[in-house]
DNA sequence: CTGAAAGCGCTTACAG
DNA sequence: CTGAAAGCGCTTACAG
């Protein structure tokens, strides 16, 4: 391994005139210097720097599942902050397990200079030692009980539920079901309560059986849905509240050879990149994905400048969008229905 | 920020011995020390950790593109061998530009144990300033026209372009297209290559306007697909060489209302999780995803370990599958063709 | 088993 | 602008 020191001896002059070189500050013998950098491959070692200036260049983002093409989004949003800027992003998989949340963060806190964190459930209190860490944290997409003091970039969860309420009672149904996420989870539980405010509050409700907890991930949108359809009276509609949960009910609707949305309405929160060219179409509720993601690293980035380190925390609270394509009709309507893409649109 | 004098001083023993006891070593006061560590919150800093011991304990890993579920597939294969061991991963995008590419290696070589790199190109020389630091790497999914003495994981591509070929040929087509990736990289090439091979072998060839070079992102697929569809004589089938070209080629036939697979048979290079799903399922050549990542990760700490660091490279070419779904079928097929999943079958 | 001491590779006030 | 020196927080042979 190439050191500094080496460098130095070789451009013939000081260690510490070698560092401020390679820090930007003029010096005299900078041709030297450069020569013998490129001439040994010289690379500072990262782990010297950091334990001199205490800094590390390095953002950690922690997030549940990043094959969720959401979290896939929002990461390339930050991306594209930290790209023009000095800063690295340490990217970690907390794999929906508070238990391996807890373990990322501890490691983390001393080896970045802030993370983003998408926390498994609002009630893990271990993302507030980053605070004790001093280490900056903003949330992104789900939230902490004891949070408020931190940074955060949100969704209005309980009115995109409405908006999938609304829509659903507009088109006349009324066997209504909702497959929320989990309930110790911001978006779980929000998405639940605004969907079943708005049932509620058009006279509606929603029976027992068809209000159903997941777990986020595809394969309890599958089971869920199966288990409705074995209903004795199966809904006419169901509500799935992410992505992945949409796309399990849809395969189990698929694979029941059930028409959607002739026998079955299908509504789902948040868009996915297949969207439209699915069978049928979805009808989904959608919200900013890479921008929520800029959002963030810009928030992280301002606390990281001593000159915002003690603003107020920032609360940012995005709307969302419904987008009505093809899997949502009202109830009874006949088999084969045949939607164009040119069919979507998007009302606020 | 506490360090591990103050737990000492708490303890009432040295730091050396803290540090013996926070290695497992056995200590005499090892109560008084954890108590110690508890009540302080320690918790030791990386950077000294990592200056001191010249390890990292981290794996970097470098994709092209982490927003594409093939990749994310990988990456949670890597996560599912590392988290078992006290590695974690650095994760970051190079984004297809080898200039990205060059300054994460760079950076990465300093702050990792080893490194897994699918690279944007084959010609790109950088990966192997990664061995001058005798930072050891295995390439995964991409190769490098210099990088046979390296670790590697790969797929057959020619192979799976053939069974591709061979595929649209049994069905009785004679006006093929192909849409490529990018000829400087491994996937891209390969993939082309076996595809000609397959429909010269077999007397047919390709249209000098049928034979075209995407760069492996969605947005290419849509406008070479758009471009195929201006030809006086448009093809009756098209071979996508990677799933987001696929999928842009399938929005393409969409928006512009053509039957498939009645008017246009499509074939895609790897599936999606929303394969099965979409307006029709698609027909592709499927290969293990989660396996490539594990098998890469498992190849990457057996060279971490001293006794097998100096071993011959080891190659891990895997073969692929063809799964037949309803996105083709004959030349002049009549339009509504209803498939349901349980068609889908594989053929080796 | 334990402690004192050296040193990993840098950076940065300090003095010139 | 420059160099000598101290020190960031740990780990580990060395001697006991």
């Amino acid at each position: 391994m190439v050191t500094i020191h080496e460098v130095a001896t070789r451009a013939g002059v000081s260690p510490a005139t070698v560092s401020r070189f390679l820090r930007g500050r003029s010096v005299r013998s900078s041709d030297a210097i450069q020569a013998a950098v490129d001439e040994l491959g010289y690379w500072p070692s990262h782990a010297a720097q950091s334990l001199k200036s205490g800094r590390t260049d390095t953002i950690g983002v922690v997030v549940p599942d990043i094959t969720n093409p959401y979290f896939a989004a929002v990461v390339k949003g930050m991306e594209s902050v930290t790209r023009s800027e000095r800063y690295r992003i340490f990217l970690a998989n907390s794999d929906e397990s508070s238990e391996l949340e807890d373990q990322v963060l501890a490691d983390m806190a001393r080896r970045v200079d802030g993370i983003i964190l998408a926390p498994v459930t609002e009630q893990n209190r271990a993302p507030l030692n980053a605070r004790e860490a001093s280490v900056p944290l903003v949330f992104i997409d789900r939230d902490l009980v004891e949070g408020k003091e931190f940074d955060a970039v949100l969704v209005d969860n309980a009115d995109g539920a409405r908006q999938a309420a609304e829509h659903l009672l507009g088109l006349g149904h009324t066997r209504i079901a909702a497959i929320s996420g989990p309930q110790d989870t911001t978006p779980g539980r929000r998405r639940r309560e605004g969907f079943l405010n708005a049932l509620t509050a058009a006279g509606v409700g929603i029976a027992p059986e068809h209000d159903l907890i997941g777990d986020f991930r595809e394969r309890s949108g599958y089971q869920l849905t199966l288990s409705l359809l074995s209903l004795p009276e199966p809904p006419t509609a169901v509500f799935t509240a992410n992505n992945l949960m949409t796309l399990g009910a849809l395969k189990a609707l698929h694979d029941m050879r059930v028409d959607v949305p002739g026998q079955m309405s299908l509504i789902g929160f948040d868009d996915l990149d297949t969207g439209p060219l699915l069978r049928p179409p979805l009808t989904v509720i959608d919200r900013p994905m890479v921008e929520q993601g800029v959002l963030a690293m810009r928030l992280l980035l301002r606390r990281l400048d001593p000159q915002y380190a003690n603003d107020m925390p920032r609360r940012v609270v995005l709307g969302t969008t419904l987008v009505e394509r093809a899997s949502t009709a009202p109830p009874g309507t006949s088999g084969e229905r045949t939607a164009s893409p040119s069919r979507a649109r998007k009302t606020r």
